[in-house]
DNA sequence: AAACCGGGGAG
DNA sequence: CTCCCAGGTTT
């Protein structure tokens, strides 16, 4: 990198002017988002509902915006309150997440409900420390809804702003080694009337400007501050370690039906889609493919490669076998693990992460 | 520090 | 196809 490219555009120790710029253009240019509340009562200094935020940040742990709003506005209809979500039944509030994925943070939403309403009458902390307390809130959850939600100076980091950031100072170190630095940039910058802004600010500029690829710099309001840019390198930010090999996994899922009802199982607790409906499958996992071995002696109809999914870490392809009788003893089928028989007709209902409920559609043609 | 954990949209 | 997304928890 050129010399030049090293000298400070800013000076640190003054008001920021990159918070400023970031400001006024969240001013005209913020997002019209399900969980905001709208300009006109933001700019007359009324927060947003706490367990709104709390709501959404969770829901958007590695998740897009387009993917959350759906789900969001299900949740907030059904459950306007933590407490009325705290009170619901848990496979009510696992069954309304399925299909939007990473179920662990399902398992946590309903236990920090739970300690919210439970032990906090029913008022979420307003301090990031206290925040940070409570299941599935970590180091961004806490920061944000501190910030967002009760106006705390706290320095929200999530990958927009790692982005923004590392391409504003031109930090080439790798992440998460660069993690320390850019959030000490972040704190130096916030402008502490107003946290809850200037992190949706930058979010919102990693969002629609400062994006993975393909930069908009000309529209971007901090462009005159950006050492990355003026490197010609801003694209090329943050650098991120090189990613695993997926490992490629088959396995079988069946479907045993009776009397228009379909045998569904429930799956442990932890680990993959912990806790949710399932068909039963034959054992696969990331670590290994499934045994084959079917749950009942009867006579199976294949359908082959009937999926494929991708997860985070490895790849499934799921084969289909459909059981065509004799007539199953129900008792004997019912010690399955977490066995229970489900409506084919309201197999919408039963809330099947995504690879089941693609199965439980290529079933329902073969049947 | 590294592994584990979903799913979908954008390019 | 590849990349990445308002990360947290566990090991």
């Amino acid at each position: 990198m050129p010399v030049e490219c090293r000298e400070k555009i800013v000076d640190e120790r003054a008001p920021s002017p990159i918070a400023a710029a970031l400001l006024d253009h969240y001013d005209t240019h913020a997002r019209t988002l399900a969980w905001r509340v709208p300009p006109q009562q933001r700019k007359a200094g009324v927060l947003p509902d706490p367990y709104r935020v709390w709501l959404s940040e969770v829901m958007l742990q590695q998740t897009t915006v387009a993917a959350v709003t759906g789900f969001f506005n299900a949740f907030t209809s059904r459950w306007p309150t933590v407490e009325a979500l705290a009170a619901a039944p848990a496979e009510d509030v696992l069954a309304a997440w399925a299909g939007l994925g990473y179920y662990a943070r399902a398992r946590n939403l309903i236990a920090c409900a739970r300690a919210v309403a439970l032990d906090h009458a029913g008022r979420f902390p307003d301090t990031e420390a206290g925040l940070r307390l409570l299941p599935g809130i970590g180091d961004y959850t806490a920061a944000s809804v501190a910030a967002i939600a009760f106006n705390r100076p706290a320095a929200v980091v999530d990958a927009n702003v790692e982005r923004v950031t590392a391409r504003l100072f031109a930090i080439e170190t790798p992440l998460p080694g660069a993690r320390p630095q850019i959030r000490q940039k972040v704190a130096h910058m916030l402008p502490p009337d107003r946290p809850g802004d200037y992190a949706q600010a930058m979010m919102d500029l990693g969002a629609t400007v400062c994006t993975p690829r393909n930069p908009s710099c000309l529209l971007c309001p901090v462009a005159e501050f950006c050492e990355a840019r003026v490197c010609g390198i801003a694209e090329s930010l943050p650098v991120k370690p090189p990613k695993k090999a997926r490992p490629q996994r088959t396995g079988t899922a069946y479907w045993i039906e009776l009397d228009g009802q379909v045998l569904l199982v429930q799956r442990e607790g932890k680990g993959m889609l912990g806790g949710m409906r399932a068909l039963p499958d034959d054992g696969w996992s990331a670590r290994r493919n499934g045994n084959a071995i079917e749950p009942v002696a009867g006579q199976w109809t294949q359908v082959g490669a009937a999926v494929a999914h991708v997860f985070t870490h490895f790849s499934l392809t799921l084969s289909l076998a459909l059981y065509r009788g004799p007539q199953i003893d129900k008792v004997a089928i019912e010690n399955l693990s977490g066995a229970c028989w489900w409506p084919v007709e309201r197999i919408e209902e039963a809330g099947l992460p995504t690879l089941f409920a693609k199965a439980a559609r290529i079933a329902i043609q073969h049947r």
